[in-house]
DNA sequence: AGCTCGGATGAAAACGTTTACGTTCGGCTC
DNA sequence: GAGCCGAACGTAAACGTTTTCATCCGAGCT
């Protein structure tokens, strides 16, 4: 069906060695012959196959990317990263998502082989023992957010602990002390470190108060049933903080129905700094997490690996940092209260 | 480096074809053959390498995505709505972004040969010569939201015309008469359309109103300079249509900054109904898309393509309903005013 | 017993490139 | 003018699969 570089060999009297060298390099050909071939292959329309290209070459100029999920800004802002990255690089971009178990993931592993130059893995069900089972052997690979018992590969990671206990911190600091938590998915290992920081920086801080933990699912929805629950309890807490900023918003949706107001009656807080977090009303102290550099970090270093520059030095599990943005939803200058 | 078929071959002591045989379909092998052949795969950690396969096959099981970008909720929305039902057919998909001059897009386009079964193209640059000149010849390809002035591709494209005609009309039916609009990136079809469309409802639904146009670059400041300009004009709008949702919530944050209220002092509007849009407050009256659905629609229309199911009729262009979404920040209720 | 038929298997071609290796040929050095 | 060297070019192998075709073998039939 398409035209070969066989075409553009009969056509412009030459082998097709000839028309490969005078399309890549050019060196070992003629200026003359080059020209010709040149001008048949743009007059043909031709275009190399990439698959029978990267057969041979093993080189594909394309990274794969295993996400759980394409869905919001979390993720809209790290492809985002990740393709700036890779674009200057020159590299392609091949995203699988929506693995909702662990063997569709595999798939998606599997069918990432002979295609890809390397992977960038965020998934929930990439613990140590799945990747080893099914990452194609030899293909550089880093993880993002994701648990890892030993150092087989390299990871970045967004500082869950240090994000969330920046956050309970200033809330502490601000005279809030009945600081309730909004949970995210059950597995998700984000969600986890966020809720231990919130514990222990609270029992560290604030060694009287107890900790209060409502389920959420990171969608808005849930933020605001936790937030119709959190206005109904005695005594009420005075402040929350959601695994994340769309929870936190449906929260706040919840509290102003109730009559309550924000910041005085109840502070709010997220995690991730979404775009809409400084629109809402009052805008929402979040943590910003720098996602779309943490797409990029992760392709670089996936890079120093496929350019096989390992240094010897095993590698490296980086953490972003986590910056806490403080905003009116929890800037109440109020002194403390019991 | 990775391990071949003819690894396994030699390990199963079979040849080849038979590896071949028992992983895929299974019809030509002894059940006994099969279950030596599958045990020694896993053991081997064997995966087949795609390139080679699909160089064979002329099946890749991927699609390729040219888009402008990948930032902001629009994208993000159509690039979910294409995986989702991308990954319903057990396709992959091979996406590239920002491509900002024509030769950049060209380029893209020329690494996807080979790599895909098919194209799904939105670009600023694809008019039909360009189109013409650098898309693989044979590869089927489905555009979206792209001007054409021949059918020769099957296109898809949101009602950007009716859409824009329907929030002015309800603007004026409101009783708005001054009626600002502020335009995205001066090349945007879209942008051009929805321009169009203002300023023909505008002249046969209030015909003594003039049209007032501001620039803009869809980004939300565009927007708050727009708003600048607005509350400082003489006789000032009481309304404006933002061409997009963030240079309206832009707009919005410049109007209360001026100590103006939405609705009451200027009514504003946008398009797109980004998930923010029904957060901000007042909540934004805007134009829902349903980008999401366009870009399954896109990725239907190429299967189609792909399986060979061309009916003989002329390659359709679709328009995606837009639905009005009215909401606090333009329903004053007002009679009429000069 | 001889024959045919069909299923399992292996050898080899094919997919479209790149590249190692020969071959040719022109020009240079002596 | 013979010999040599290097550049230009063609031939063919290689990449890892799938698939066509031929071969082999055992079972069933007459």
């Amino acid at each position: 069906m398409g035209v070969t570089i066989k075409d553009v060999a009969r056509e412009a009297k030459v082998s097709v060695a000839s028309v490969s060298r005078a399309l890549n390099g050019g060196s070992g050909v003629t200026a003359e012959t080059m020209e010709r071939v040149r001008e048949v292959a743009a007059r043909l329309r031709y275009i190399p196959h990439g698959a029978a290209r990267s057969l041979i070459t093993r080189r594909t100029h394309t990274i794969g990317a295993l996400l759980p999920d394409l869905y919001g800004e979390f993720f809209s802002e790290l492809i985002r990263g990740i393709d700036l990255a890779a674009r200057t690089h020159g590299l392609q971009l091949l995203v699988s998502s929506s693995h909702d178990g662990a063997a569709e993931a595999a798939t998606a592993m599997h069918a990432m082989q002979g295609r890809v130059d390397g992977l960038l893995v965020m998934s929930p069900h990439a613990d140590a023992a799945f990747l080893r089972q099914n990452l194609p052997v030899g293909l550089p690979t880093v993880l993002m957010n994701t648990v890892l018992d030993r150092d087989d590969y390299p990871a970045l990671s967004v500082d869950n602990g240090g994000g969330a206990r920046l956050v309970v911190e200033h809330l502490i600091d601000a005279g809030y002390r009945r600081i309730a938590f909004i949970q995210g998915p059950a597995k998700n290992h984000d969600v986890a470190e966020r809720e231990q920081a919130y514990r222990d920086t609270l029992a560290k801080r604030a060694p009287g108060s107890e900790a209060i933990v409502l389920p959420g699912d990171f969608n808005e929805e849930s933020g605001y049933r936790a937030g119709r629950q959190l206005v109904a309890m005695h005594p009420r807490p005075d402040a929350v903080f959601a695994a994340n900023d769309m929870m936190a918003i449906g929260c706040m949706a919840a509290i102003r129905e109730a009559g309550l107001r924000i910041p005085e009656d109840i502070a709010v807080a997220g995690f991730d700094d979404v775009p809409m977090a400084r629109y809402v009303s009052p805008a929402l102290t979040t943590v910003g997490v720098r996602i779309a550099e943490l797409g990029k970090a992760a392709l670089e270093q996936l890079m120093t690996q496929i350019e096989g520059r390992h240094d010897g030095t095993p590698p490296a599990h980086i953490r972003m940092p986590a910056d806490l943005m403080i905003r009116a939803s929890s800037t109440n200058e109020r002194s403390r209260k019991t």
